[in-house]
RNA sequence: GGAGGGAUGCCCGAGUGGCUAAAGGGGGCUGACUGUAAAUCAGCUGGCUAUGCCUACGGCGGUUCGAAUCCGUCUCCCUCCA
């Protein structure tokens, strides 16, 4: 007997909350279940939070059932409130739409797609047209406003204030799951943590216009073992899209992630084996870096293909383990050999490569002792690069330990 | 529609005419220690053609030698009343 998805899932740590785990299985055994997961068109790229139902979406593709990508071009126009603080700023169609078809181009680069393997599908082309009377007849009236208020999710917006539209927001959602049960038998709806109750207004609605019952699963929002927001950096979101993060950084993202996070990264961002998941977890001290190139390299290859994963690799080693490596893979620029010749200052050029947010901010880690120039700590700021420093690989600028850049001249 | 309160740097939050590039905290960054980890300690945290100059306390305009601070006006948010 083959293993039930629901338990990979279950030991990979994708569940929170489920609303019937032995129907799920049930249903997961015995025939091939439609699911679907919501993109908010918030951004023009899915960025490592949303990886997780990604990541779920192909472990249940896998086992044979078939996923639909949501765009919320829709939803996204009203601001899904659950769980945030503010009104989110409200964002023009023209770029929630634009939004929309890149994310939808990502998803389909984790999904398989041929033959109706899966689908992905924009909520605008049912919600947009929506008549506001007919719905409120037809679906707000289903909705008791005093279950709505009790929900945890808007909590927080109680005190500090949310306006009807948000207030809208989870009826939408819930609507999207009845279309997608009509339109495709779906019967599943898979979301962060934050969304449960927002899963469960769909169900509900569905128990009463059709009498059936669905499900609902959730996985829990993951913060790094030292209580951040899994997925933020100084500058942002990780993003999936290698013109807004590059492979490079991606991979660097994972590789410093924190020892305590190892296994729990291993299980959800990769598609590792369990016993060796447990193995490269178990490691111990500087062994454990062994278990982070492996995650690194692993996660990095799901995004951006083996080639830039490999590539992401040499270029790494070529700056951290000084044996080596290939330096063609580190972030690289070119700049013309006049400069050069006419002595290139180092803040300036550490500014220009984005090493440092500015040419004082370049002062100051200069100051503190953070600026290195072919692993040469400098220490005059006002001290210049010339064709001296240039070597066969070219002139290699760090900024702090971790951040590398390398300049070639032509 | 009426009455009141508010908008400060990445975030929270002090400041109510000059000593304010703006207290304090969080976050982030750098250094030391390490293992490209965590914890800890120290420093830094608007920009620039840099002992000075420019930009900044919701927008615009005004008072003043001088404004985040006072006045007018606009925008947005919150609370209570209808």
């Amino acid at each position: 007997m083959t293993k039930n998805v629901f338990d990979t899932l279950n030991e990979r740590g994708f569940v929170a909350q489920v609303t019937d785990e032995d129907a799920l299985r049930q249903q997961f055994s015995n025939e091939t279940v439609i699911f679907y997961t919501g993109y908010d068109s918030t951004a023009n790229s899915l960025h490592v939070g949303n990886l997780v139902t990604v990541m779920a979406m192909m472990h249940l593709q896998q086992a044979g059932h078939r996923p639909i990508g949501l765009i919320g071009g829709g939803t996204t126009m009203i601001g899904d409130p659950s769980g945030k603080t503010e009104m989110r700023q409200m964002l023009t169609r023209e770029l929630i739409e634009a939004n929309g078809r890149s994310i939808q181009a990502q998803l389909n680069h984790y999904l398989k797609f041929d033959a109706d393997q899966a689908i992905t599908i924009n909520n605008a082309e049912w919600l947009l047209e929506l008549n506001y009377v007919t719905f409120l007849r037809e679906i707000g009236r289903h909705f008791s406003v005093n279950r709505m208020l009790a929900a945890e999710a808007y909590k927080q917006r109680l005190e500090r204030g949310l306006s009807f539209i948000e207030f809208n927001y989870q009826i939408l959602q819930a609507y999207d799951y009845l279309e997608l049960f009509r339109r495709y038998g779906c019967t599943l709806q898979l979301g962060g943590d934050d969304q449960w109750g927002n899963l469960l207004a769909g169900v509900d609605l569905i128990r009463r216009l059709e009498g059936k019952t669905v499900q609902a699963m959730t996985y829990p929002l993951l913060t790094t073992s030292s209580g951040a927001k899994m997925g933020k950096t100084a500058d942002g979101a990780v993003w999936l899209d290698p013109n807004k993060f590059s492979p490079y950084d991606y991979y660097q993202y994972w590789i410093n992630c924190d020892d305590r996070d190892v296994e729990k990264l291993l299980k959800i961002f990769t598609f590792l084996p369990m016993d060796e998941i447990k193995r490269l977890s178990a490691l111990e001290g500087a062994e454990i870096r062994e278990a982070k190139r492996v995650l690194a390299y692993e996660a990095t290859v799901i995004t951006h293909g083996e080639a830039e994963a490999q590539a992401a690799e040499a270029g790494a080693q070529a700056a951290f383990s000084h044996k080596g490596g290939d330096v063609d893979s580190m972030p690289t620029t070119t700049v013309s050999r006049s400069r050069l010749a006419d002595g290139l200052g180092v803040l300036e050029i550490f500014a220009e490569v984005g090493l440092t947010k500015s040419r004082s901010d370049a002062r100051r880690m200069l100051q503190q002792g953070g600026i290195y120039v072919n692993d040469n700590r400098v220490d005059d700021v006002s001290a210049e690069l010339t064709a001296e420093d240039d070597t066969d690989e070219g002139i290699l600028l760090r900024a702090g330990k971790k951040k590398y850049h390398r300049l070639v001249f032509e």
